[in-house]
DNA sequence: CGCCGCTGTAAGGTTGGCGCAAGCTGGGCG
DNA sequence: CGCCCAGCTTGCGCCAACCTTACAGCGGCG
């Protein structure tokens, strides 16, 4: 899922950055506020991780200003340890979870999992569909107790198309879902994976809309 | 509203019930996880509070069920503020938010004016005309429950015509509706699109205004 | 260092929707 | 009653959208 983590480029922010891109989502990084609310402004993330501690201290006023748009995109803010004041300002200002530094990053990415599908209305975790058998929370299919496994980049887009069950998603939506700005894709790569997993899952379970775009009926 | 609270009879059940009641609200108490199954399969609550750490432990069990039948009623859940991991499993079991114990008791209750508000809104994207079931926004129509598939095209022309609902479209309106400026239409294709809906939709549905446009009553 | 799995690009094959055209139907008006 | 024209219907060739396979680059891991 398309990701924005806000944090100053520090070493710590790239093991993040390469954590989350390594199951599969497409991160954007944004050094400092200005380039965070830019990028909240222009793609739909399904979830922000928010750095407290950026250099111009103003992660809250970001979080506080889309909160007064009507933005709804689930924040997960990052503190430190000692910091409790600015996890209560950070709850007040709109953030829906928060996580202490230094966190698990298996914690931090089961929460983004979390609050990205409860965002999504979707809150059930383990369903099935035709013969197949899915636990979204741990990015997880089978069929006849076996299971399926997919690489990171192939959950990704099912998952995406699991989110917008029994609606049209367009190829861009996938592209902006799957891919962070830097990526810079231009191919049919979108089509190569919905090959791929219609060869692991079954034809029936991704349809094509012609002209439209891919549907999980 | 009709709310349902789910805690062991505790001094501090009855203080949230006394509470909640006093702002008008109509609470249930279940105290345990059977009552809880019982009364949400029989009442419509706008939203339910769901202690976790009820006596057989199994109040994550209660939610689960819920959701696997389908059931969206807004559930908040109170944990402990030590118990993170019953949060994540909470969020992954279908809760919609989570208080930690203790918690105060306004921001108990703007929480749940809050999901109650957000469950009601749903905006009403589903309807029927005559014997269709139509979703303008996953774009699908149905009728008897199987789904009739529409084109790009037919779907763009129908979805125009639902758009002005009640009133009449001219040809030429249509005409700018499905086609860029640079497509440079020049034939009957309007006509044409019209003709295939009514063969995929039923006759009566698009009636024709003859020289002004067409209507969908 | 060599192997292996994942990723995205490229290239060729396939297909289904698109819109034109041509003939038909029927409503409305003189 | 009969003509005329707006609208209806069907067939069909074309082409963009889509599918599939092959492949090279890259990074992890032993």
């Amino acid at each position: 899922m398309r990701l924005l983590l806000v944090e100053d480029t520090s070493e710590l922010a790239h093991s993040i950055l390469r954590a989350l891109r390594e199951e599969g989502h497409a991160v954007d990084l944004a050094p400092d506020a200005q380039t965070a609310t830019e990028a909240m402004a222009v793609a739909d993330y399904a979830c922000v991780i928010l750095d407290l501690g950026l250099p111009d201290g103003s992660g809250l006023e970001v979080l506080k200003a889309r909160r007064r748009a009507g933005d709804r995109t689930p924040v997960i803010i990052a503190t430190a340890r000692d910091q409790i004041s600015d996890r209560i300002a950070g709850l007040d200002a709109g953030a829906d979870d928060y996580v202490v530094k230094p966190f698990d990053l298996h914690e931090l990415s089961a929460r983004i999992r979390a609050h990205a599908r409860r965002a999504q209305g979707l809150p059930e975790t383990r369903f099935r569909i035709a013969d197949l058998e899915i636990d979204r929370a741990a990015a997880r299919v089978w069929r006849d107790r076996t299971e399926i496994r997919l690489t990171a980049r192939e959950w990704a887009l099912f998952d995406a198309l699991l989110g917008a069950r029994g609606r049209v998603l367009g190829k861009t939506a996938l592209e902006d879902a799957l891919f962070a700005f830097d990526d810079a894709i231009e191919g049919n790569a979108v089509e190569v994976y919905v090959s791929r997993l219609r060869q692991k899952l079954g034809a029936q379970v991704i349809e094509t809309r012609r002209g439209l775009g891919y549907i999980v009926p």
